[in-house]
This record gives structure tokens, sequence and C-alpha cells, in this order.
DNA sequence: CGGACGTTTCGGTCAAGCCCGAACTGTCGC
DNA sequence: GCGACAGTTCGGGCTTGACCGAAACGTCCG
């Protein structure tokens, strides 16, 4: 390992690039996608794109794999994920007005539910960590931590897989929400949140983005559970009320 | 709050040069410089210098305080020193050869021991942070959280002031160091471990660099209260030794 | 007041790098 | 094998922005 100076700039400037940062973007849905998908998505033909996926991967930002004739990019690891993450969430926000319903539509979907590489996010992810605290199952005690009910409702919502050992307890980060400003639950037990809710069927992955819809099942079992009202668990209507 | 796509090119730009790169990562000691300091640190003209510090200024990441003909710079917050240096330890290294036995020198000082804005960095506070550990008075079963032995250990070495309520926990961080790609402790228990160890006469900023030199007072006291070993409170020698 | 000093503004030079289209390589399916 | 498709390479046009020196501005101090 050579021991010179970090090279921060170099770092940023694999970021510092609209195309570059949208891909990134994009790529925080956890899956993997192809150049043609990536270059339309941000805009750019595809031979701009290969040459920027290129320096993403050579940074170590990216990992592809090569399977026939597609290239299949993903990011490379959920640090990278927080590293992107965390950025966006101190980033300037550019102000791209509406165009269309559709577009506020999608907007105000996005803000309520999507996926965050390999974890909820939006607010209802906001709203979930606020239901596990108001709760019980959660404490922001110094750091954020399950107390031993929340274990014991892991387990009885078949969330961790057997009995987990005493003492017990899965890792757990913080998300910096970049729609909310707010924290919400990421690391192991974000994941393995989110993973349930997906396999129970309390949430769908509607398309090819990262927009998240919850069921009439999600709804239900996260009322009962968490004792979420209605409110929470809806996208914020676009009317006059104040 | 207009409510556009987080901007995540903008924020990186700001950091995506080498001379703009160099200013935040010698702010990282915390300190306020002038313009023509940062200039001549990094290498640049002074009027190069005022261009870019309007910028990162401007990006939120520097603030600045303008007193009769000086103007001091210094990172905006202890959010955005986390950033940095979590863009640091993942940055790659640019080879910087060494260029003479000084450069050596300093280069094994700063591995050793240095300030990350307001706690303390390098392989001693790797060996603080390890100490502390297998004296149990911290813990990381879970996320890293002081011990009761641990709290009361603060008390008595008279780093927290007065009696704390119980139940209460300083706010623990962890910062990843870019020298030994390890955690070291950051946050609020961090910040006060530094202002105790300089207080206490057990750490000496020895000059305008972030090189932080450990004072005889400072070897005992570690040594009594951690049990730390001569070898870990000392820079590595040059020698041929493997 | 006048000189020293820290900082800013301006103009001009220069290199870096983003973008595209067109041609080319390789893979899949009929 | 032959089109359709995914991706790469190459060359040229173009914008961006980093850099410096010189001049101007403001503050401090004798």
């Amino acid at each position: 390992m050579p021991d010179g100076h970090p090279d921060v700039a170099a770092l940023a400037g694999l970021l510092a690039e609209r195309s570059r940062a949208a891909f990134c973007l994009a790529l925080l849905d956890g899956h993997a996608w192809t150049v043609t998908e990536l270059a339309r998505y941000a805009g750019v033909a595809v031979s701009t794109a290969t040459g920027h996926l290129n320096l993403l991967v050579e940074g170590g930002l990216l990992t592809e794999e090569r399977r026939g004739r597609h290239r299949y990019l993903r990011l490379a690891g959920s640090d990278t994920a927080e590293l992107i993450e965390n950025l966006a969430a101190r980033a300037p926000r550019c102000p791209s007005p509406v165009r269309s319903l559709t577009d506020a539509n999608r907007r105000r979907a996005l803000a309520h539910a999507r996926v965050c590489y390999d974890h909820l996010a939006g607010s209802l992810a906001v709203a979930i960590t606020d239901g596990m605290t108001a709760s019980g199952l959660l404490t922001w005690q110094d750091d954020p931590r399950l107390t031993d009910r929340g274990i014991a409702w892991l387990v009885t919502a078949d969330i961790a897989k057997g009995t987990p050992p005493p003492g017990w307890h899965p890792h757990i980060r913080t998300c910096l929400d970049w729609t909310e400003q707010r924290l919400h639950l990421a690391g192991a037990l974000g994941a393995a949140l989110y993973r349930h809710m997906v396999t129970a069927g309390w949430l769908s992955e509607t398309g090819p983005s990262r927009i998240i819809t919850l069921t009439t099942a999600g709804r239900a079992a996260l009322r009962q559970h968490l004792g979420l009202p209605d409110a929470a668990l809806a996208p914020p209507q676009g009317g006059l009320s104040p």
C-alpha cells in the first residue's frame, strides 16, 4: 500500500459530473443496470456512458459483471451507497420545475417510499422508525439500539430467523433521508426489515424506478404492529389544505 | 425549500479540485486559516485561492469571519469534517515520494497522532480506542458504547464535568482513520477526550500542522489509565526491523 | 500621511474533459 | 450465415474552468 496523501480530489471528481452522479443515484436502487439503460436514464449517448462507467469502475465505486453482450453495473457495496446518500443529503437542491401531472405524482411517490440500496427510505421509512421508537421497540438512548421488546418483536414477526443468542443485537446504522432531512434505519436491521416487508407482501417494487408502494396488507400490518395512523402511511395529498 | 433533485455533482465538484481539496484537508485541523496561509499550503497564487475559497463558502462547506484586513476560514461544522474524512478514507492514495528526512519524520508523526477537527486520529487514537476496549471501559457489542465502568472512569478522570445523571451516555461516533484503516473514537466522547488530554498536558499541539505529540506526562497517564505499552505510544521507528 | 500588508478584481492564456456520431467488435436469435 | 442488438473505440468540436500577474482596494501601524 503506497503511503501517500489521500487523493480526495480524484474520488470527488468521479462524482463531480452530472452524468456520473446520475448513474450513481440511479444505482442506489440496489439493482444492476446495463450501459444502455443508464445512458437513457441520464440522457446521454451510449458511447458517452461507456466512458463514464469505465471511470467509475476503475475508481472502485462500481462493479461490473459481463454476461454475453450485456454489461451489468452495480454499486460496489453498501458503504459506497452510504457515501452517495450522505453526499445527496448535503447537496444543494437543483430546482427542477414540475413539468407534468405524472411528474408530480412520481416525485410525491418517491418522497414517500423508495429503495435506498438495501433498505427503505422516504417519509414511510421515517414513520416506521418513529413508530418503532414510540412502541418501545427502538431506543435512541446513546445510540440507536433495539430494546429487549424490539428483539422479541423481530422474532415473533419472523424477521429474524430462528432464536437469536442472548445478548444479540442486529447491526444498526442510520441513514440521512434526503427528502425528509431526518434519520431512518439502515444497516443490517434496515436491510432485514426491507427484505421482510417485500417477501411478506407489504411492499411492492412497482417498476424500474426506486419507487415503492405500500400494499393494503402492508398498511394493515404496520397499523397493527406499530400503531401507525393511515395519515403516515399514504403519500401526502396534493390538495390546497395548508 | 425548493423540492428538486439533490445536485450531488455540484457538491462533489467543490471537492474535485486539487487546491480546494487541499484547503479542506488542511482545515481538518479545526483551526481558522487565512487566505494567504491556505494559498501557501496548497502552492497556488493568493488570487487563485480567493476564487476557490469563495466557491467553498458559497457551497456551505466553509464559513468565514472577516476581521480587519484578515479573512479567517474554517470548516462549516463537524458534519462537514466527517464528510471530508470519510471521503479521504476511501480515496485512492497518490504516491508522493518522500523527498527528505524531515519529510519522512513528519509523515510518520502525522500517521501516529494528529487532529481530526475536534478529536484525535492516527495510530495513537486507535491504540487508545483499543486500550479502552481491552480495559472494559468501552464495548463494541452492538454499537460502540461506554460501559458502566467507562462512565465511572470518565468521572474519576475528570473528563466529564460533575456527576452525570443515571443512564447518561456521551454521544459516540466512529471515524475511519485514513492512515490506519481502522476506527477511532469521534463524536462528543472523542472531542471531550481530546480536550481533556490537551488541557491536562498529555498532548501538545506542536505547530501549525495537524501533528500532535504525546508528552512524557501523557505517556505515563495512558500507561497508568489504560495499560498501554510504550510500543503503542511512540511513532514506529524507521529502522530495518521487519 | 505614507508604506506595508492582506485581499479582491480583472483580463488573458491554456489545458482538461465532456459530448456526439460513425465505424467497428462481439453476441444472440432466426 | 445474416440481421438485430449491446457495447467499445476513435476523432473532432466545443465549453469549462484553473491559473497567474498586475492593478486596485482596504486596513493597520509608525
